[in-house]
DNA sequence: ATGGTTGGGATCCAA
């Protein structure tokens, strides 16, 4: 039995509807989960995604910024929002389903970009990324035994040398600073996660993920990052099959600046 | 060292 599941920072999912329905025509992935949706719930283009399978759909919203949704051929359990750090925005939401005998909890994150300034003291929203990744260090692989993990999102950090086009040109560059590369390491850690993509694709090899919309020509410039991740329970990794990274999504019309990710796995 | 682009929704903020 094969599983798959896709991780995409949209970027306003009401714009993006014609490549999102082009994406799962081409890839027909189980479960999409969706960041920076940029919309309240009852904005949500539920519909056209319904019409393709994806009948099961949670969405926790908030109007013009961040957001998040899964949508899902199989069915989601226990569903709920955590509010991290208190302040109300729509970053977290979480299921759980099933695929044979397996139960999994799924956690679908958008961590705060955090400003330009990599320094706490004079720019709150680059504390505030601290914080939430702080926070992450509770959030524990096997925390109910019997039912595995996996966490994908748009974590906005690219923790390792490879994960960005030139390491020592990016280390004050926030998404790359150490204090942001460490904190991820140790959610990493503390939570027992496995990275798959690097269980997969493991360094030298560069894996970029996102490619800035100011770049003149993203392609031939290539200066990207990896800022989207999927980790699971050590349990999962000896079943996954292969990652995709669909960099081609990134030149398709009115594109995101993250391109979708997408694990399978052979059960 | 600087400025570059995009989206939402309001004429600027966030990324």
């Amino acid at each position: 039995m094969t599983f798959s599941i896709t991780t995409w920072n949209i970027n306003s999912v009401r714009l993006r509807m014609p490549i999102v329905e082009q994406f799962l025509v081409r890839h027909k992935p189980d479960i999409l989960c969706l960041q920076e949706i940029k919309c309240r719930e009852a904005e949500f283009p539920l519909q056209p995604l319904k019409d393709l399978g994806y009948r099961h759909i949670i969405i926790h919203g908030q109007k013009g910024y961040h957001g998040v949704a899964i949508a899902s051929k199989v069915p989601l359990l226990e569903d709920h929002r955590q509010d991290y750090c208190g302040v109300g925005d729509a970053r977290h939401i979480s299921a759980i389903f099933e695929r044979g005998s397996r139960r999994i909890r799924l956690h679908n994150f958008y961590v705060p970009a955090g400003g330009d300034e990599p320094d706490r003291s004079i720019n709150p929203k680059f504390g505030h990324k601290l914080d939430f990744v702080e926070e992450m260090k509770a959030l524990k692989a096997g925390a109910v035994p019997g039912i595995s993990s996996i966490l994908v999102g748009d974590l906005n950090i690219a923790p390792l040398e490879h994960d960005v086009w030139s390491h020592k040109q990016l280390l004050k560059i926030v998404s790359h600073t150490p204090v942001e590369t460490e904190g991820m390491k140790e959610v990493i850690r503390q939570g027992g996660w496995l990275d798959l993509m690097r269980h997969h694709t493991p360094e030298p090899t560069k894996i970029y993920t996102w490619w800035s919309y100011r770049a003149k020509d993203w392609e031939a410039a290539d200066k990207g990052r990896r800022l989207d991740h999927i980790w699971s329970s050590p349990d999962l990794g000896p079943f996954l099959d292969r990652i995709e990274v669909l960099k081609e999504a990134r030149g398709w019309n009115q594109p995101s600046d993250h391109v979708p990710v997408t694990a399978v796995f052979k059960f």
